[in-house]
DNA sequence: TTTGCGAAGGATGTCGACACTTTTGACGAA
DNA sequence: TTCGTCAAAAGTGTCGACATCCTTCGCAAA
């Protein structure tokens, strides 16, 4: 008997904590990107038989970490402009989207715990200036809490558990700060004032170009080390 | 080696076998919606150890046919009007976005093909005037097309894979048919024509409306076979 | 030296069996 | 009769091993 009846008990099982341990690897790069993944040598690893371990990389492909291929294994994906700017497409539509419901149908008490939580982001801010906190943590958890107030459950599992962890990689192993920090928060409050206004339209516009603006100050980053690379 | 290499080889494996099967099935309703799902009885139906089988329902998961909770199993998804409202909701702004795209981007080649696509609908339509086939396969091949032609690696995996089969699942177990199928024909000539003359924008237009007069068409389908249930 | 073939090694796909959990059903008490 | 408890059955999660496939290394021929 679980004590509310709309969340569903969740069983630990192994493969799931497997599966976070992966996960935050690849994210951080401590498994390089495109590195290629030998099952007996994971599951040595990690203490566990292959069978937890292959539910773990089945996930992971969801999530589009890994891409397998059928009797040749699965390799970390390789991060290129490319992929970011189609990435970085889909997120503006769906996230246009998820903060347009968001506007439409979260609740009162929603959000004011999401003004609440941008008030905390500014002291932090405060006081860890410069620091890469704000953009790792507080801005996704800002994002998270918008796309769980759009309702849809489609949306949600896309944007929270399809293309979290990829845009995470991105901005972890492409070392995310510099002066947007500021200017992304003022642009979380702005979004926050129109869906508070019940604002859908304008909830959808300013997030499309906040997504846009990280999208060109991860392009930049990239294509610097990008060149980097080439003129070594 | 492979003829192509841009082609990746495709070894077919048990649990790809059995995925498609049980996908039908389950798309059709041989597997009735909301049924629960044991897997040592459909591995002995299809013949296959548990192995392959789990790595179906994983799939069959990821494409939400499927919910699985852990130690206690994986039941078949329900039809709801809720779920339509959500599914229609993401299609109509992804689908809109890869039309957009596929004006901008789809080769002269692939767009021609298109239209040679059109013309075979429209002889096939007057054959067999009034038979679902149309919005069956038709529709959603042409929709196919437009999807791949955006180039989006993430767009097409959503909405080929993720999303695709769930549609159908809507459409055959509530029996698309009736007069939408000549008006859907003409609304394909007109987003063709958009993505011909490389308006992204009229052709995002076009494909919302679309897709919006198709979920509009189903939902009335839906209430009508929810309010028999009830009367009875 | 370079190219092509073939065998050895490693990795993935699949299998059957066991441990633990959930569910079902019977039994007994109120 | 109805409810709560408990045991049996079924099911899921995990394991180790085998079959098949891919990769790689060595060797021989051009």
């Amino acid at each position: 008997m679980t004590a509310h009846p709309s969340i569903a008990r969740q069983a630990i099982t192994a493969a799931d904590r497997v599966l976070l341990d992966i996960q935050q690897a690849i994210v951080d790069g401590t498994i390089p990107a495109g590195s290629k993944i030998s099952e007996p040598e994971l599951a040595r690893r990690f203490d566990i038989s292959r069978a937890p371990l292959r539910e773990a990389l089945a996930r992971l492909e969801r999530c589009h970490l890994i891409e397998r291929t059928p009797n040749a294994g699965a390799r970390v994906v390789t991060l290129t402009p490319q992929g970011l700017a189609a990435l970085y497409q889909i997120r503006e539509e769906l996230e246009g989207l998820a903060c347009r419901l968001a506007a439409e149908q979260m609740p009162e008490a929603e959000i004011q715990e999401l003004a609440a939580l941008l008030d905390q982001h500014l002291s932090t801010q405060r006081v860890r200036e410069g620091e890469s906190y704000y953009q790792e943590a507080g801005d996704l958890d800002f994002h998270y809490r918008v796309i769980l107030g759009s309702k849809n459950p489609y949306l949600i599992n896309m944007l929270c558990h399809e293309l979290y962890y990829l845009v995470r990689m991105y901005r972890v192993q492409l070392g995310m700060n510099g002066p947007r920090v500021s200017r992304a928060f003022d642009e979380h409050k702005a979004i926050l004032t129109a869906i508070a206004n019940r604002d859908g339209e304008l909830a959808d516009l300013l997030m499309r170009r906040h997504i846009a603006a990280s999208r060109r100050n991860i392009e930049n980053q990239l294509n610097e080390q990008q060149q980097k690379k080439d003129s070594a």
